[in-house]
DNA sequence: CGCCTATTTGATCTGATTCAAACAATGTGG
DNA sequence: CCACATTGTTTGAATCAGATCAAATAGGCG
């Protein structure tokens, strides 16, 4: 989730070194020990985890304004490893850099735990999705999910929505077979809950998606001014 | 995940209050507005959540020295209801304290952060497990957790940990039926890996029970002094 | 002892996987 | 600007892991 206005003016004030990464890229790997971390600023990002025969979980999704590897300034070494979705600009900057910040600016170490929280928050709604709702449900919940955070930071179009994820990764952070999501988004086009075509999303029925998904916003912790 | 023998002395010196709970009661519930946050002193409890048609999915256990509601700090209302599994010791600590502590005590702000970070790594490998691993290996996963977490704490003896969680609240974690983990379980012990009794668990072979379970310590980012 | 809760077993059913192949879209170089 | 390669989506059929339903057994405890 997006940081505040504020907290964003002094994060822009760090010694940042921007890069353009293309799209399918490890940004960071699982294991790795990075003395920096970044900030996606534009594209889709995600998260994921190899098990050992070789498929790949997403355990979330990055939009711009997310850190996905804020947790490198406290834990050395990462669970997880970054990839690019679409092509992305991030922002990198020191561990260091980040530590003096925190340390002059208290409110802003403070601000990067809530972060921290939040993000634990949406890790959890994700264990009760993919562990109890059924296929259908699982994605409507997802889409849910998406479309709030992206009409938080202002990426959303009405109810359109920018949506570069393939069928076979929504499968790889639902747990459910490519072939199964593609199903189960025709049952969700048929109930008229939404068109998906090209890369982008149009949700034509929120109120009945949320339904659909069991979706309800409090576990994105939203400030009252972030969604009406 | 236990905080440093430090830090648990700073907590100490708060202004507490110590409750007694039975087993099988709610601690806070979902969306409570808490003016308190409270640690774990004596016995397991766990933080779930309910989904629209009545079913508990278990998101976490906490034992020990765990802070289930640390993110009450700051996000004012809980996504989740926190339950004693066990009887337990409970100290309550108000928000006030806390923030207080934290402004005086930067490094006591540092570790809860670092306390969530890990906290959020735990949930990122059950979104995992839950996804992609069959149920044997999903229960094996979170036996080797449990076995783990209670041997950093000291709570292990040798090969065996106290278990009181029953195995519907196993399938509650795990997104399995109770019927399913009861057989799951069978397998574990014809294999060999465990013994499971009364309310202690021994693993008979924790080598084999990681490799069936796909488990790795690392996402659990132990010191290097808490786990040999 | 008797009640309540937890575990175990059996039989049946189903949602999702897997395997295989066709089809559509997108992008690339000649 | 078209031919071709690549990646993503869609469809069909067979199979299976785990759910569900139902009932028996075993523990714990007042």
């Amino acid at each position: 989730m997006a940081l505040s206005p504020g907290d964003q003016q002094a994060i822009n004030d760090l010694p940042i070194r921007i890069a353009e990464i293309r799209a399918g890229q490890d940004i960071v790997r699982q294991g790795d020990r990075p003395s920096r971390m970044c900030f996606i600023i534009d594209g889709f990002t995600c998260s994921y985890k190899m098990s050992t025969d070789g498929r790949r979980q997403i355990v979330s999704f990055h939009l711009p304004g997310d850190a996905p590897d804020l947790q490198s300034v406290h834990l050395p070494s990462l669970d997880i490893s970054i990839a690019t979705i679409t092509p992305c600009r991030i922002a990198f900057v020191t561990h260091e850099a980040i530590r003096y910040l925190c340390e002059k600016q208290p409110k802003i170490a403070d601000a990067f735990w809530r972060y921290t929280l939040l993000d634990a928050a949406i890790y959890r709604e994700w264990i009760a999705n993919v562990a109890q709702r059924s296929a259908v449900s699982r994605l409507a919940h997802l889409l849910c999910e998406m479309f709030v955070r992206l009409a938080v930071i202002g990426d959303a179009n009405r109810d359109k929505i920018p949506f570069p994820i393939t069928q076979s990764e929504l499968g790889e952070a639902t747990g459910l077979s490519s072939v199964h999501v593609n199903r189960s988004l025709q049952e969700l086009r048929k109930g008229g809950y939404i068109s998906l075509t090209g890369r982008t999303l149009s949700i034509l029925n929120f109120h009945g998606l949320t339904d659909v998904g069991d979706f309800n916003t409090e576990y994105l912790h939203l400030k009252p001014i972030e969604w009406v």
